[in-house]
DNA sequence: GTATAGTAGTTGCATGAGCAATAATCTGCA
DNA sequence: TGCAGATTATTGCTCATGCAACTACTATAC
């Protein structure tokens, strides 16, 4: 027996390791590299959101989606968005955007306020108790950032990650 | 006035955007690249992820977790592993596994088994049933993986993408 | 050999978030 | 002008998941 690899699959070893697998479905997998860089990035937000999220409410008391929130509303044109830009800008639904914003308004770090121009509206305002709460949880959440991030690269290769993860993505 | 933004804040301009904000806090700020980097991860697992999310409940009936679980498990000796393998390898914490695990059970996509060289331990195992169940899944997701995140890349970029994702990051 | 520390897995509890349905309003076209 | 269809935001419902507490068992040290 020359190659037993051979000898017992008739000459096409892959089929040993996945017998019963369709080829439809074996065409389908990934090849290494797309699977490393799959998982590897999956791997990678799991690890780095978990430990964020943790630090900051350990810290401020607040979660990730809510610092983002008075961040974006921080950065508006007088520090206020429309629900619905606010729901884009920091990645939630309509009805989670809704509900994140009633927590930080029964804590009184944002204010609701109907818009002039369409009464079905309204602008989530960033109140002086939400910037300071902002602000004093900005440092460490930078830090943590850094050092749970963007450290784990050089400065060329943080503008590689930037300009990779911004490419526009199908929307269907 | 040759510098109208000099002329209003007395040589400092970056004072005026921020009246108010601590020097320390704007110490701590992200830079522009540093900003993009972090937001663009961001934003593009929470586009990605939600999109597979909802094309693999769509044809599949499976969650993004529960496709990984039975994925883990085919690829596995004997397809089966510990619970707290199948934790970390899944991205999950032990409690969160253990409601998966549940929740695959009760639908016979697996099964547990009791380890013998440690009466505390478990083993998830596929069934028969459920490797049916991930193969039949497989080709859309995969493709639907190829769509959405992986064609953004070229083949150098996407080794670098692996590359850079599998950076390890520190514990504390 | 026994006690003490550590580990595996499960459960109670709380909660953040999405989808679908709803109400109010706006827009555009006849 | 008025009605049909889109759009804004909210709510009901459901559910996946994490933390902390717990039980059962193992390993280590004396």
């Amino acid at each position: 027996m020359e190659s037993p690899v051979d000898a017992e699959s008739g000459g096409r070893p892959e089929t040993a390791a996945v017998a019963g697998v369709p080829d439809s479905v074996l065409a389908s997998l990934l090849d290494p590299v797309e699977l490393r860089a799959w998982r590897g990035f999956l791997t990678r937000y799991a690890r780095v959101s978990r430990r964020l999220e943790a630090d900051l409410i350990a810290r401020s008391n607040l979660h990730l989606a809510e610092y983002d929130v008075l961040f974006q509303l921080a950065k508006a044109e007088g520090q206020r968005l429309r629900m619905n830009e606010l729901a884009d800008r920091a990645l939630l639904s309509r009805a989670g955007i809704t509900r994140l914003v009633d927590r930080l308004a029964a804590d009184e770090l944002v204010g609701r306020v109907k818009c002039d121009s369409d009464a079905r509206g309204y602008f989530a305002v960033l109140t002086a108790g939400g910037l300071a709460r902002l602000l004093d949880a900005t440092p460490d959440h930078m830090a943590a950032v850094r050092h749970f991030f963007l450290e784990s690269f050089t400065a060329p290769e943080l503008a590689t990650v930037a300009e990779l993860m911004e490419r526009s993505q199908p929307l269907d």
